[in-house]
Parts: structure tokens; C-alpha cells; sequence
DNA sequence: CGATACACCTGTGTGC
DNA sequence: TGCACACAGGTGTATC
């Protein structure tokens, strides 16, 4: 479910239900997710204080005045929700209150005010854990993975030594979050698409005018992705409740049989199974 | 080392 | 209506 514009979407909505408020008591429903949560996360947990919210890739980094941060993975199904502050579940449709627990509420923050933040994953693929925060940016979870593709260090030259003398198809490899950190199945499409790259193509065997503007490219739909609130096609939701709206401008992604929308081009998008995952393009302008 | 398969889960849509 | 099956936004681990 959630890449990169998709996280970055909760984080952006969770912020002011968070940031600066204190979290009263921490409700743990389950031992764990993918992986049992860390040890007394309850009680590690409760009376500290949020700093601030940042993101790395697909997590949610939360700061507390504790010394831990909160690290917070959605997985495919995750949804981090707020309720008690005037935030729509349903556009125009505001609670002031706090709805009964749904199925696979997981855990459920109470903060300062009044207001929860709850962690819903059906499919638990979902993660939490906690560590010191100076010790973040080394965690298992987080030290292997590459360059933020909203950075600085997201460049040609970085994609251009990372695919050097590489094989796999160059969609496998914008799936590696060791190369790029942040896309996933959905974005990648897009921006091959737009990069009018084929996704087959070895990703060592592709030249630096190419890579020059697929790394904006990238940049481009993530931003517009961002800009949208993200996409939601079944379980996705920002942290108010409200859907996504990117999906309307998928120009591969889950369309199938559609014409492709490029200037002046005649192709189908087709769908294909690379690395047991579906990739959508367009056989006719993307080379 | 690189490439691939599989595992972890629930929910939904499709075709019979 | 019921049932079997495919498939879904991710990613660590095992295996060649």
C-alpha cells in the first residue's frame, strides 16, 4: 500500500495531532506485527513527549523526549489514523469523538487533548519498534537503504554507479531500496513510463541523458503523488481519514488494456510479472 | 557477489 | 450462494 508520497502523506497529517503533545498511555492490543513489538513498548512509551515527525523512506520516525524514537512501518495494509481532533474520516463529515475500536486496531496512542492516534494493519506486515534515537540511523532496518530520491544524494551519478555492470531489469532495481529508497510498485511504473523506459531493460545498459531525466522524473511524481495526498486504490488513507487522489492520474498503473496515454502514441499498456510483482507499461513508447 | 523464490497475513474480486 | 483461486501498495530471509 503506502510509498514513499504515501507515508510522507500520514506523516504530514499526523504532525499536528502529535507533535508537542504528550503521550498519555500507549493501548497495545497484539505482541507484535511482523516482528513481537519491543520490550515494555508500553510503558516506554507513555508520558513521552513527541518532538517531532520525520520521515526515511517508508518509515515514520517519531522523536520523543524520552531519548527513543518511534519507528513506525505501515507494511501493505497499515493505517495510521486520528481521531478526537476536527479531522474528517469522511470528507466533510467531522468527528469529535472517538469511534469504536475497529478489527485490527493494533495499537492506539493517547495523547495529550484528547485526541488518538491509532495503528490499524490488517495484514500485519506493518512493523513498530523503538530505539535511542541517536541510534536511528543505524537501525537494522534503516542502515542499508539508499539515498532519499527527494535529495541531494539522489543523482545520475548515483544511479549510474549503482546500476553499473547490473543485469536485473531496471524495474527489479528501482525496487531496491539499497539503490533508491522510497518507490515501490506503483511509482516505479509511473516513472519508467514517463522516463519512456522499458522495464525490461538491464539497468546497467541504460545511458546517463536517460538517467539524468529519469532521476527527475522520479522527483516529478513523487512530488505530484505528495501533492495528492498519495494514491488510494483500496486500503489506503491519510492520517484524517480522507483518501488519496493520485490514482485518477496513473498513466500505467492497474490500466490494463487501456490506450496509452502518452502524445501521439498508438500503444496498450500491458501487464507483465517481473520478479513475481506486475508491472504495467506501454510496449509501444517505452524502449 | 547477484538474482530469484518464498515467507509473512487478511481481504477482495472473479469465474465457475 | 458457495467455493477455489489469483492478486494486492513491502521486505527480510533462504537458496541457488
Amino acid at each position: 500500500m503506502p510509498e514513499l508520497p504515501e507515508v510522507e502523506t500520514v506523516r504530514r497529517g499526523l504532525t499536528p495531532a502529535m507533535e508537542g503533545r504528550v503521550i498519555t498511555s500507549a493501548e497495545v492490543r497484539r505482541e507484535g506485527l511482523r516482528w513481537p513489538f519491543p520490550e515494555g513498548m508500553a510503558e516506554r512509551l507513555q508520558n513521552a513527549r513527541v518532538e517531532r515527525l520525520r520521515r526515511r523512506s517508508k518509515y515514520i520516525l517519531i522523536d520523543l523526549d524520552s531519548g527513543e524514537t518511534l519507528l513506525v512501518h505501515l507494511g501493505m495494509s497499515g493505517r495510521m489514523t486520528i481521531s478526537g481532533l476536527a479531522a474528517p474520516f469522511v470528507p466533510g463529515v467531522f468527528h469529535h469523538h472517538h469511534p469504536a475500536a475497529l478489527k485490527h486496531d493494533h495499537v492506539v496512542l493517547h495523547m495529550e487533548g484528547d485526541v488518538r492516534v491509532t495503528f490499524n494493519d490488517p495484514r500485519r506486515f506493518g512493523a513498530l519498534d523503538l530505539a535511542p534515537t541517536p541510534q536511528m540511523d543505524g537501525h537494522l532496518l534503516l542502515r542499508n537503504l539508499g539515498p532519499e530520491p527527494l535529495g541531494n544524494q539522489f543523482s545520475a551519478q548515483h544511479l549510474q554507479a549503482a546500476l553499473k555492470g547490473r543485469k536485473a531489469p531496471i524495474k527489479t532495481l528501482l525496487l531496491d531500496q539499497r539503490i533508491v529508497a522510497g518507490l515501490g510498485n506503483i511509482y516505479v511504473c509511473e516513472a519508467l513510463h514517463r522516463a519512456r523506459i522499458h522495464p525490461e531493460r538491464a539497468g546497467g545498459r541504460i545511458g546517463m541523458a536517460r538517467l539524468e531525466a529519469l532521476v527527475v522524473i522520479i522527483r516529478e511524481v513523487l512530488m505530484e503523488a505528495i501533492e495528492a495526498g498519495g494514491s488510494s486504490l483500496k486500503d489506503f488513507r491519510q492520517a484524517g481519514g480522507e483518501l488519496g487522489y493520485f490514482q485518477h492520474n496513473f498513466r500505467t498503473y492497474d490500466r490494463e488494456s487501456h490506450p496509452c496515454p502518452s502524445e501521439g502514441c498508438a500503444g496498450v499498456i500491458r501487464r507483465i510479472v517481473q520478479s513475481g510483482r506486475s508491472t504495467y507499461y506501454c510496449p509501444q513508447c517505452q524502449r
